[in-house]
DNA sequence: CATGAATGAGCTTTCATTCAT
DNA sequence: CATGAATGAAAGCTCATTCAT
């Protein structure tokens, strides 16, 4: 019944949350309406279901990129490929999260998870980089942890809506070379 | 009556556009309900007039920062600099952009006004970048545009939502660095 | 639009409230189911209203009835009478609340004004007849005002039920000797 | 079994039959909502199980005080007493039935229970007392059954709403005072 | 010009009921 | 026998929109 629901993640993402009818749910997943509701608390709870699922999978997913001995700047590299997978892994309610973030927000368990999920780890990360030198000290941590969620979530999305589908590695390589490095040229700097 | 809108645009924030009734905005602008409909032609083209007024703003102020002889690099940094002022002058209707992403894209002249607004001019940007040496190559410069968008975005909204109002000075600050040196600390590099 | 919703009246006094669909409302009055909702708040303020204006009636018919320097019998006869008039008035709606009981009941402002349009009135002139002498002392005032509400209520509906139509006279003679006589055979007594 | 569907009885008269989920009647009997349909069809099935088991009651006890060789002003009194005794025994069912009088009466079965139990028994009493000189001459026997009919119930009833207890002697006083000498004072008259 | 009144269209949700086990 | 799971059917209510004034 779990994959059925990924046909309900494309309508929420091609229709927007409002628009969608439970019974064009019903209809995408081949679970009748009732049924829907037999499982579900309603409309809402469909969509928090799917985004807790792929919200899970991104926890443990940045989790396990996050920890280890190597570096802060490149456990940061892994946890934006880390996203990206997840990304590439549940399209459809990536486009949905980002079609109607008001309403995720609006759902305080979903705001909840998406901080605990990304920006906890990634401030602990601009932190501990700090500390061991890979990573430039920050002005604001929370600023900036929006940034690279931002920056991640909307260049994939922009391969997602195209398609539906999302080319990690290109993405990766992009988006990683770009929060990691910017944009400016690299510069030569005189060894003292 | 155009400040009286305003209000329209911290409705849809609040709410999201589906869940806002035409009754909420009637209320929030006092504006009764046939007169709103006497003057636009329906809810959504109220949320457009807002978008276009905001998209209209952006437009300058990014087509004045990308324009001159500075640097492609000295531009971009203006650019983010304008487009985060923009944000400053427009939060309600910011707020509602990013909360109804979705809605938006789906409303052909304001997806084509997010375009020529920002991506296009950002494009032309890094291609100078390239040129004149001051911005490093991208592989894809549609996705470092969206990348772009996206950190600014995200941060700048990380602000709004708090308390409607941002420190635009901070954040461009912070966003800026961020977009043109990234996060990771100066590789020291040996002169040859 | 009074005189409309008598249909409306008739439509719950046949089904019951919670069988009468909006829609048989609708067809029934010819005022189309959006507009009813823009005069009433829903269903049960549309029976509500109906309830209200029978028992606003009735309790100035009561009223009128139980006042005056008459003997205490002789007013609660008016009252009898007054309260079957109300009826023959408001048939449908009688039989809607008679048919319905429990539902009104679950209306405070509907069974506040029961009580204050027929109960309170009755248990005063029963107080008042046994201090003028005309009514005999009863053990429990309460429990005789509702049977004489019972009695009343029932033996008018039993009419109403077949037809519909009430007639007033021949009840009001039947149901006053009832109530004032009962059904004992009159014992005479000696003449001291 | 029977004895777990007193509280199904009080679940319809606390919230009206239509108002009564089937998985209400579940939670309160402790007998699952599949179960409940083995056994009735539906859950006008249970009301009229309800309320068939209470008329049948009242229909022994009715019949038994109706009968025999004494006036029939004193069996009419057995009776006032004996449909009080019932209602004591079957409050719930009792509150359900008046709650919900429509209803009832528009199952062919119950109305004609009704009849059979109550009215008819208290016409042949009137014939009967008005040929023995016990009770006087009434000029619509069909509208007088009704009103003691309704004197009862309500009476009744006016107590088993407060605590779904009835102090049957109390009212039963009460009520057969009423319904034999009514409320006027007795009136002295002349021997001849 | 501006607006109060009126309404058509539609959607979420509830619930009685069925049935496989 | 008894029941958890599943679903078809229905209805209350909301709301965008129109229009007469």
């Amino acid at each position: 019944m779990a994959e059925r629901l990924d046909a309900a993640a494309r309508v929420f993402a091609d229709q927007g949350f409002d628009q969608t009818r439970i019974e064009d749910l019903a209809e995408a997943t081949g679970i009748p309406r009732a049924t829907l509701y037999y499982y579900f608390a309603g409309k809402e709870d469909i969509l928090a279901w799917l985004l807790r699922r792929m919200l899970g999978d991104m926890a443990d997913a940045v989790a396990a990129a996050a920890s280890g001995a190597a570096p802060a700047r490149d456990r940061l590299a892994a946890v934006v490929r880390a996203k990206i997978d997840v990304m590439a892994r549940h399209p459809a309610t990536c486009r949905a999260l980002l079609a109607d973030l008001g309403r995720a927000g609006r759902i305080p368990e979903i705001s909840a998870a998406i901080q605990a999920a990304f920006h906890h780890p990634v401030r602990r990360l601009l932190a501990e980089g700090e500390a061991d030198g890979s990573l430039r000290p920050v002005g604001d941590p929370e600023t900036t942890a929006s940034a690279v969620y931002g920056a991640i979530s909307t260049a994939a999305t922009h391969y997602l809506v195209a398609d539906n589908h999302l080319d990690s590695e290109r993405v990766t390589v992009e988006v990683t070379t770009f929060v990691l490095a910017g944009l400016g040229a690299p510069v030569v700097r005189a060894r003292r």
